[in-house]
DNA sequence: TGGACGATAACGGTGCGTAATAGTAC
DNA sequence: CGTACTATTACGCACCGTTATCGTCC
C-alpha cells in the first residue's frame, strides 16, 4: 500500500529542454519521445502493447505523429495523478470516441473525484506511516544513546 | 509511483476483536492469525515462503508460535511503513542473531531515516498530484457547466 | 454427510527493467 | 567499418489474489 525505496523518476533537465522545439515537428522517432519525456523506448512500447498508442509504421519502424505524441503526454499525466494504465486507456477512448459530450465529462469527472479522495487516503496513510516511523526511529534511538553511554 | 484505486486493506474491526485474548494463547493455526491481523492464509504462507516465517509442523499442519506471531506483527509493522518483504526480512534476520548490538541498531536506524526520507518526497508528490487533478477537475466542471448552459 | 479448516500447485495482474539478438541507415 | 538507432522476444521482480483440487477432523 505504500511505496518503498526502489523505483526512482529521472526527472531529466535535458528532456524539458527540446520540448519547445518539437512542438513545431510533426513527426517522431520513438527516440525522440523518450528523451522529451524522460522515459525508455520499452516504457512507449509498454503502452502501445496496452492499446494506448497506435503509431504508423515505415517498414518496421515506427512513427508518431502529434496526435500520438499528445496521446503520450495525457498517459504520462494519469500516471503521475496515479491513474492505472487500464484507466488512462479508458479514458482516451472515451476521449477520442465522442469528443465533448457531457456525458463523457461526466465520466472523467466522477473519475477525477474518486482519485482524489484516494489519494487524499493514501496522503493521510503516509503520515500515519511516518507518525510510527519516527516514533520507531526514537526508540531505537534511545536503545543505542543508552548503549553507548554505558560502554564508555 | 503513486497508487491507484484497486487494493484496499480490510482494517477488520472483527480483527482487532481477539488479539487481546490470544496473548495468553501460546500456539496459533494459520486460520487464527488470519483472522487476528485481517490477513489472508495466502499472504501468511507466502511470508514464509520468502523465509520470514518459520512454522513447525504438525503433520502437514502449521503450528504457529508466540515468537511466530510476533515476528508477523513486526512484518506487518514493516509493510505499514513502506518497507518490502526484503527489507523487512534482512531486519529481522539481524534481530535475530545479534539481538541488542550496537551495529544492528544504527543499520535499523539509517533505515529508518531513509524510509522517512522517501515517506516524505512520497506525500509531496502526491500533494502535487492532488494539485493538478483538482485543477483538471476544475477544467471539466467549467467545460460541463458551459454545455448545459448552452443545451437549456 | 457435511461443513469448517488445512494443504499444495499454479496462473494472473501491474509496469515496466533488462538482457539477448538482430536488422538498418549513415 | 563502426556506431547510432531501431526491432522483437522473453524472463524477472513484488506481493500476493484467486481458483482448482484435495485431504482431514469433528
Amino acid at each position: 500500500m505504500i511505496g518503498n525505496s526502489a523505483a526512482n523518476a529521472p526527472v531529466d533537465a535535458a528532456a524539458q529542454a527540446g520540448a519547445h522545439d518539437q512542438d513545431r515537428k510533426s513527426v517522431f522517432t520513438i527516440g525522440e519521445l523518450a528523451r522529451e519525456f524522460g522515459i525508455t523506448l520499452r516504457a512507449i512500447r509498454f503502452y502501445e502493447d496496452k492499446d494506448l498508442l497506435n503509431p504508423r509504421r515505415q517498414g518496421m519502424t515506427r512513427l508518431y505523429s502529434r496526435r500520438d505524441r499528445a496521446r503520450l503526454k495525457l498517459i504520462l499525466l494519469g500516471k503521475r495523478v496515479g491513474f492505472s494504465l487500464v484507466e488512462i486507456g479508458e479514458m482516451l477512448d472515451l476521449y477520442d470516441l465522442k469528443d465533448g459530450q457531457a456525458t463523457q465529462l461526466k465520466v472523467a469527472l466522477t473519475k477525477f473525484d474518486e482519485q482524489i479522495a484516494f489519494l487524499d487516503a493514501q496522503c493521510t496513510e503516509i503520515e500515519q506511516a511516518l507518525g510510527d516511523l519516527r516514533r520507531a526511529r526514537e526508540v531505537v534511538s534511545g536503545m543505542l544513546k543508552e548503549k553507548e553511554g554505558r560502554e564508555s
